[in-house]
DNA sequence: ATTCGCAAGAACTTCGATATTTTCGCGGAA
DNA sequence: TTCCGCGAAAATATCGAAGTTCTTGCGAAT
């Protein structure tokens, strides 16, 4: 497999998606691997031959090293001595850390942002929110998010949510938590494990309330979402035959909207 | 200048400090030169010259080059495409912040680590504490901090509170954060802006709260602490002639201990 | 006096080759 | 049969040079 696509500024295509272009090789190399990573075109665990990677992305080795060292400091990557590189591996046990992670940060984003609101602000989850609908409803009625728009539509509105906490550190977490739970949502989206209605509900409810600036409302209806979305994942994932039992423990839960 | 002192497997002194021996030049590099932005020997938002770099650290391109890029993802330098590195600037702004994300961490990790207690984490926290507070005694008859030995061992004392928490992803976090922190701290020890008496108080308080098992206590107390810190340190470094004022809003703050 | 453009120099990136380390498999000894 | 060690092959890490891109300073034109 040979899968070039890198720098050579494209020009306008009828979308706002605004194909990046890259200053240098290394950058372009580390968001190329470091969307293959987290869209599981590179398998978690994956050992990540340098011949291999530049056969098949084209790049050189000083680029690539250098896009694997950065992808390892995010730790996507992992990075031994004299060993290599490998995709980070995946577990439940790292999933239920970085759920927890994200319980404890974006409520308290979003109550941040909510408390700084301005009208662009509000504006941008408007925009986000009206577009994750759309794809949502499409989704809906014909479930198959072949091309990840669901998924990038849904990141953009969470990240429009916390967006205006005013602290670059918080974000700068959220991200790097959310880049690492796509790994886990990508493959349980396509098999249909979380019920799309349900999730429709928790956004609408959620954007409602952040419109109406009730921010404890907010958070706590982001916890839930983020708590029933990741119940039902981390059951089709890690506890594919299991009977009942429950997702094991996500964080006590005071269950209330 | 020429500091060499990286890789040959340093063989046994008298102390517990093992000298770490890389596998690799680019991990020797990272260390290396994250020390160096974390002690100041680099100063903020400092142009990185590759030729100085090599010149002055003794590593080729390539591995300078991969610890840049690692540095970089760390937030500890600055990579603009085809413009090379600088060392992240500080600011009195970014400062808030971080120490508003210690607020919301550290408590938080503390009183994990502390519902997860076991003897073995508890020694480990009364050997740090006990070195920390021989440290402390020593500097406050004669302050001076010169081998930052003062700075290790409250880093070390700080961990060790929150090591236990179960969560390599809140502990991650944690430190890149104390990191970033330390470069603040450095020079405010320097200054003697903080008053080494009320640190050991806190420190012991803490230490005590911890080892009763009083989680909300020991949370609250360790609040207390990084914000009377940060005051403190904030006022000397950015306010330096400044009349009373107070150092702006770190996170409202309910006193009570 | 100011602005603009160009050319020389400096700096950053990247390539290709080399040195070093690890991995793998095979054969011999216990 | 199992274990150990050795050597070949594979893979990683690093160097040094070459190719680009940026920066700086000077001179000409407005």
């Amino acid at each position: 497999m040979d899968e070039t696509a890198t720098s050579a500024p494209a020009q306008g295509r009828g979308d706002d998606a605004t194909e990046p272009t890259f200053a240098t090789q290394s950058e372009a190399a580390y968001h190329r691997i470091r969307e293959a990573i987290i869209t599981g075109q590179l398998a978690p665990n994956e050992k990540l031959l340098l011949d291999g990677l530049r056969e098949r992305f084209r790049f050189g080795t000083s680029p690539l090293r250098e896009a694997l060292s950065r992808l390892a400091a995010d730790r996507l990557v992992i990075a031994r001595g004299q060993r290599g590189f490998r995709v980070a591996p995946i577990s439940e046990e790292e999933y239920r850390d970085i759920v927890n992670m994200r319980l404890l940060l974006e409520p308290e984003a979003l109550q941040r942002s909510i408390a700084n609101a301005t009208l662009a602000w509000e504006g941008n989850v408007a925009a986000a929110f009206h577009r994750l609908s759309r794809v949502e409803s499409a989704l809906d009625r014909a479930p198959d998010d072949s091309g990840g728009i669901w998924e990038h539509e849904n990141q953009r509105f969470h990240f429009a949510l916390v967006e205006n906490c005013g602290s670059p550190w918080l974000l700068n977490f959220i991200t790097a938590l959310a880049d690492q739970a796509e790994r886990y949502r990508r493959p349980a989206v396509e098999m249909r494990a979380v019920p799309m209605e349900r999730l429709i509900q928790e956004h609408k409810a959620l954007f409602d309330a952040a419109m109406s600036r009730n921010a404890t409302l907010a958070a706590e209806l982001l916890k839930v979402h983020i708590r029933n979305a990741a119940s039902h994942l981390s059951k089709a994932l890690f506890h594919a035959g299991d009977d009942a039992a429950g997702g094991q423990a996500i964080e006590a839960g005071n269950e209330q909207a």
